[in-house]
DNA sequence: CTCTAATCGAGACGGTACGTCGCGTCTTACG
DNA sequence: CGTAAGACGCGACGTACCGTCTCGATTAGAG
């Protein structure tokens, strides 16, 4: 994959204007992802929503996708920064868990992210950021790559997610939320078709272990 | 997901010329998308490669996308109807270990549909056929929805198979066999991580039962 | 001067489409160069007037100023046609006179092409056209070189044409046709000023002679 | 012509940054005059060259033209002052090669001042000045409008000198003064076109009188 | 010889038009 | 008389400049 997004981060700026034009622009692209997909907003919708001119976009980032990739990469890491201490300090269905509830507090966001066209890159981010923080790490097993590891429990649990987003509501069906199924069941079924596989540890023993 | 691409396909057509036109364009496609990504292309391009006029494109597909989805389709169909069967006639391992075997000897081809733009169409429709053929099949575990079952499993599949065939080589590096995973230690991932979570079996038990 | 526009342009298309743009590109650009200067206008408002779309401008004319071109270099053949014919048939003040007449009958179409933005233009395809007439014709005066002549004698000739069509009214009063000179008086002006000088003759001579 | 640069000229300004500022917008402007054509210079490229900031051009010139107009100004000025003291002192040939030997001594300033994107502003701040010393002056011909008499003669002049000044070197070929015109020979050529019918005078006459 | 205010550089900004590209439709001319 | 070739309307793209603006930093010239 040659469409590497990382060098399209910017660090943060010092100018107060760029600083208001590029919370413009992202704060634009999350309200305008609630309302259709990604792929048919336009640079010109974005920054007419933003308030910007149309040329500024350009000042800050060189395609829609980086505007995305940016934006995703906060939620990301701000969701990283929530589960992976937990997976530490406690065991690893306590931090699906917490996962879960996380997205569930935020599922427009999330499923804005993860199941319009959107998806691909935000993906993408999730898991460079994920084999990011696994750089160094051991794989248990043997027979199993640690990178693919990360990359498959990434992109499953991504999967999940967007399945279970996806129930809740497309966008020409009223929110049912009593339809869609509860954080705590998603995490089971995370923790036992993704994340247990991987750990080689099954929710039973950690629940008696803690 | 609104953009559903099953009433995309057509009838096998009866006129000769229509059928030289169709393999024509399927052929082009497959041609070329060992060339460059997908979503790089145009119908332009195609038409051009395919020797056929611009305009009758549009009289055998609507979209680009239409058309990947009819090639995609076929292959999709000629690979699960040789795995399918295994997993019925066998076990589960014996089924995952073939259709590790029949993607590596069309790496090429699957390397196309399963790492460039075309990616996210291909799964789409993977998905879609694997959820036809599991309809009616009744879910092995009280906790997991079928269709996420199917999902997950054809998804995560997907995944797997992707990152082996991106590991062959980019487009920068000689395509190397001897450095890529062998069909086999592909198939006993995929089967540890995907497959025997989801129908509670272990390749060993298999292979004591087998 | 190395614009030169002579490449710009086009032989008559044989599409009946491509007739129709190119007619209504050129109608509308004459008939906005009647409403505003040519450096005010846009390709979209040409466009846009002509009813075509934007792109298909530049399947006509690479640029705003070969359009301009092309509308003048046919109104320059379609003056000179009626001009010259006279000069050889007649003497050098008739034929001053029909200019000033054909101008005067198409004061605002030549009040647009001479005395806006336009001008430039205009006076370089007029120049160029008129050195294509003059090739191989030997100078009059051994002081002067052939070219320079033509050159002079076309440029003075646009220049008091100019005042004269500017002297009609501007933009913003309402023409006064009264107040302006007449062809006649232009004629004698110009064959004075312009004319005579270059061929070494005299209105009165001529006269005379006729 | 609504585009008066009059009212455009500043006065001098006192304080000794802005005259420096002043100079260096100036001075850049001349020095890329020679480099290539007027309307393909931006305000950026001349404030990059003056070493000035972008911001500091609008402090002084409200537009591109604006400094050309002050620029050229300058130059009309100057050569006015040389030969309209000779047009009354001596004769009117006297005073054409006076103007043509002006010319010839500074023919790269004026070669970009009269053969490039600039000649329109030239033009006109020529005409304008000339307009301006003749104020008051009668006609030498009742069929003559006074007005019309300068322009055509400030107008026919400066064609005449853009031909000579093109003669000696386009971009493209380096400049050889031998095989261009003398001044005498050019100041004998506008004498006898423009002058001459202009005054009802001829340079024999005039000889014979001085 | 200060001090204060004008001027400066730097460059981001909203805006406008540009010329390019690809789409999907529809017409034309040719074999 | 059907099919290729391709012109067309459309609309988004990314670029280039414009003229305005907001910053501190510098510096002239008045007190």
């Amino acid at each position: 994959m040659d469409t590497s997004l990382t060098g399209l981060k910017r660090e943060a700026p010092t100018d107060a204007r760029q600083v208001r034009s590029r919370n413009a622009l992202t704060s634009a692209l999350l309200a305008l992802l609630e309302e259709k997909p990604f792929d048919q907003l336009t640079i010109r919708e974005i920054t007419a929503r933003a308030g910007t001119g149309y040329a500024t976009f350009f000042r800050h980032y060189p395609t829609k996708e980086a505007l995305l990739a940016d934006v995703a990469a906060h939620e990301i890491e701000d969701l990283l920064g929530r589960t992976i201490p937990i997976l530490y300090a406690s065991n690893s269905y306590e931090s699906t868990l917490e996962l879960c509830r996380h997205v569930h507090e935020h599922a427009l966001l999330w499923a804005a992210l993860l199941t319009g066209g959107a998806a691909g890159i935000v993906r993408e981010e999730f898991i460079r950021q994920a084999l990011g923080l696994a750089v160094g790490t051991q794989s248990r097993h043997p027979w199993l790559p640690s990178d693919l590891g990360t990359i498959h429990g990434t992109g499953a649990t991504i999967d999940i997610l967007a399945w279970w987003l996806a129930q809740g509501g497309d966008k020409t069906s009223a929110i049912r939320p009593g339809s869609a199924h509860s954080p705590a069941e998603v995490a089971t079924i995370l923790h036992r078709l993704v994340i247990a596989p991987l750990v080689g540890d099954t929710m039973e023993r950690q629940a008696a272990t803690a």
